[in-house]
DNA sequence: TGACTATATGGCCATATGGCCATATAATAG
DNA sequence: CTATTATATGGCCATATGGCCATATAGTCA
């Protein structure tokens, strides 16, 4: 086992966490947490998340575009709006966890 | 509701979102996932996981130390050795859903 | 005590991130 | 066609991140 340069399961893995990684670090920011949470919902346009978040609409853009790229969203565009749906709604599901390490937090 | 500056629900969720994208932006690199990863199945010295990773030992020490303040590891001291282990094993969980994701980018 | 070992911290550098402004692009309306 | 609207992209800047090296700190052992 690991043959020059590394076996195909290590290279696998190492991509692997990779990906994951991308992934968390979608999820690593407040603003696109709350467009999360607003898609968690309906889906929404552009113009109307930045008005939700108070941001810069072409900083509301790029963030889209990040969730978008790292899978997390979906779009579709009709009229000359584009609308934005969470993709995964598994995601969601994760803040259970991300909740209990912060109960745990707090507790100490 | 919505008094100056803004009402304590807000500020609220706002806090929350910090913590949440702390908690990810902790789990979005792939050494750190790697220490997690490994943790999983049993408890490690620093020692024992600089050799694993392959990484410098104070870089090593800074991901340990930004897993633990996150709130995800805990560690013990015994010897002249530093034993960490895995706080929240839902952090686990977590990464079925990021394969969701990933298995939904492939199909793409 | 002093020497040794394990871990943590500070300094540094290259790169990434998140915000804004200005502007490009795309679609609609007139 | 032109003007308008919605969104995306490029440029810029301040700050954060991740890596290493060098060194400080803490604990053990003789």
């Amino acid at each position: 086992m690991a043959i020059w340069p590394y076996n195909r399961q290590y290279v696998k893995k190492r991509e692997d966490y990779r990906q994951v990684a991308r992934i968390h670090r979608a999820l690593a920011n407040e603003a696109r947490l709350m467009i999360i949470e607003r898609l968690k919902k309906r889906e929404h346009t552009v113009g109307e998340l930045t008005k939700l978040l108070g941001l810069d609409q072409s900083t509301v853009s790029k963030h889209l575009s990040i969730l978008l790229t790292a899978g997390i969203l979906d779009n579709r565009k009709q009229a000359n709006n584009v609308y934005y749906r969470l993709l995964i709604p598994c995601v969601m599901d994760m803040f259970s966890c991300t909740s209990k390490v912060l109960k745990k937090m707090q507790s100490m």
